[in-house]
RNA sequence: GGAGGGCUCGCAUAGCGGCCGAGUGCACCGGUCUUGAAAACCGGCAUACGAAAGUAUCGUGGGUUCAAAUCCCACGCCCUCCGCCA
């Protein structure tokens, strides 16, 4: 959400910011109104309200004929009251859903455009010359019974898949180097929970543009996790932190879940996109004056993490029309996936800065007083996609896999063999 | 799934229709006293919006009433017991 008098001391910033994303800008000139509105009920209803308990309280001390006079008095004004309060509550309403309605405010720096117009920041590692016809992860996953995607088909639908054997074993292998190297960074590793509750859902953003793509179990009124930076960041809803404490940094490892409605016939595929898959994910409580440092640092984690993997990237800064709405700012690192003869993308980190936490009510206290901190989620690691880029990248012209050397001591060999 | 009990200012509790934004104890902060500390005593101690007056907030949402922490309804969460189950 978007803090209401920040819009209306700069409604031309937020008016650049709604164009820059492609999206509506009338709106704020309607959140404007109707908080003109909203301001007018309140004060009416407060007038009232202020003047029938100074009758309430005159009632109670009054006694006799001065009392029934009293009472007559009091219950024509509490019908008045009724109203004034119903009017002030459904403008509030009001009010409160459009404001919930804009999303953050872009970071200047952020290239404005649609999804085509990135900016490259970097390349890391050149794509790799292969003296033979490189196999896609989807056959390189069957030689080595890693993956199997028929039998995911027939079991759950389209979209899903079954890790097995040197699948089943990469994975855990890169949750644990994963978690194990967040750890030493100071991240407090987090297991949440996967099913949250609409709160949670809402204060994060994706209910909004993003909701067709959540999955929701009506008969309990709660949500399946596309990603653990729900959990990670509703866990210190409506708390205030000490300011000493910040930066909180977590790495969440969870199962996210994916509807991937309206992208029939994309990546179809393989386990490039997918209704399921486990993550582990960084996100970060910090002071907002820090939060685009902070960034930064997410980034760096990311660019450790693939060049551990040993395979080739780039760094692009997404264009304002592709940023989700709670983001200001997104670096997407794509690696390069030999078959598709293109980058895709394998991580992603977002600067939410306050945008999330005010939804939240989630602030720190300082020696000027509360305030409301920012958040920041990155990816460290995505289990289907870096096994695209692994099997990609390392393999061998028989179809076995190299195993990077830093997976090597979670999985004892240097190199998965055909089955 | 069934039966009960509970949810009040950091913690523990009082309050059961007006004098309650709310008492008490502990914790915490400042002061007096002390060589220092403890004890004792004095004072302070929720949040949001607002320039202020003020308004709102006693799990959440509705209702009754001139007036609700207090009465009624629904929901959420916690605890105990029974059943079922990884």
């Amino acid at each position: 959400m978007i803090d209401i008098k920040f819009l209306r001391e700069n409604p031309d910033a937020v008016r650049a910011s709604q164009k820059g994303r492609g999206e509506d800008v009338l709106i704020v000139d309607k959140v404007l109104a109707i908080d003109e509105i909203r301001k007018t009920a309140l004060d009416a209803f407060e007038t009232i309200r202020a003047e029938q308990n100074l009758l309430s309280k005159s009632v109670a001390s009054a006694k006799g004929d001065e009392k029934a006079a009293l009472l007559e008095k009091a219950k024509a004004l509490a019908g008045l009251v009724k109203e004034a309060d119903a009017k002030r509550a459904q403008v509030e309403d009001e009010a409160k859903a459009l404001i919930m309605q804009l999303s953050n405010i872009l970071d200047p720096e952020a290239p404005i455009g649609k999804e085509e117009d990135f900016v490259t920041i970097e390349h890391v590692g050149t794509p790799r010359v292969f003296d033979f016809e490189p196999k896609d992860h989807v056959e390189l996953g069957k030689l080595l019974g890693a993956i199997d995607t028929e039998r995911g088909a027939k079991v759950a639908g389209s979209r899903s898949y079954y890790l097995t054997g040197a699948g089943a074993m990469l994975e855990f292998a890169l949750i644990n180097y994963a978690i194990a190297s967040a750890n030493k960074a100071g991240f407090t590793p987090v297991i949440p929970p996967v099913l949250v509750n609409p709160a949670a859902m809402e204060g994060t953003g994706f209910l909004g543009q993003a909701a067709e793509n959540v999955y929701h179990l009506e008969k309990d009124n709660l949500y399946l996790v596309g990603t653990s930076e729900v959990p990670l960041a509703a866990m210190h809803m409506d708390e205030v932190l000490p300011a000493d404490k910040l930066p909180i940094r977590y790495a969440g490892y969870s199962s996210c879940f994916r509807r991937e409605a309206g992208t029939y016939g994309k990546d179809t595929r393989g386990i490039i996109r997918v209704h399921q898959f486990d993550k582990v994910e960084m996100f970060s409580f910090c002071h907002p004056n820090e939060a685009k440092a902070e960034h930064q640092r997410l980034l760096q984690w990311e660019k450790d993490f693939l060049n551990a993997m040993e395979i080739p990237y780039r760094v692009i800064d997404v264009a304002s029309g592709d940023l989700g709405s709670s983001a200001n700012r997104k670096f997407d690192i794509e690696a390069w996936i030999p078959t598709q003869k293109a980058y895709r993308e394998v991580t992603s980190t977002s600067n939410c800065a306050e945008f999330q936490a005010r939804r939240l009510n989630i602030r720190f206290k300082d020696a000027d007083g509360t305030k409301v901190v920012a958040t920041l989620n990155g990816t460290l690691v995505a289990i289907p996609r870096m096994i695209v880029a692994i099997l990609e990248n390392h393999q061998n012209a028989d179809g076995s896999v190299n195993i990077p050397a830093a997976l090597q001591p979670f999985l004892g060999t240097t190199r998965f063999e055909l089955v």
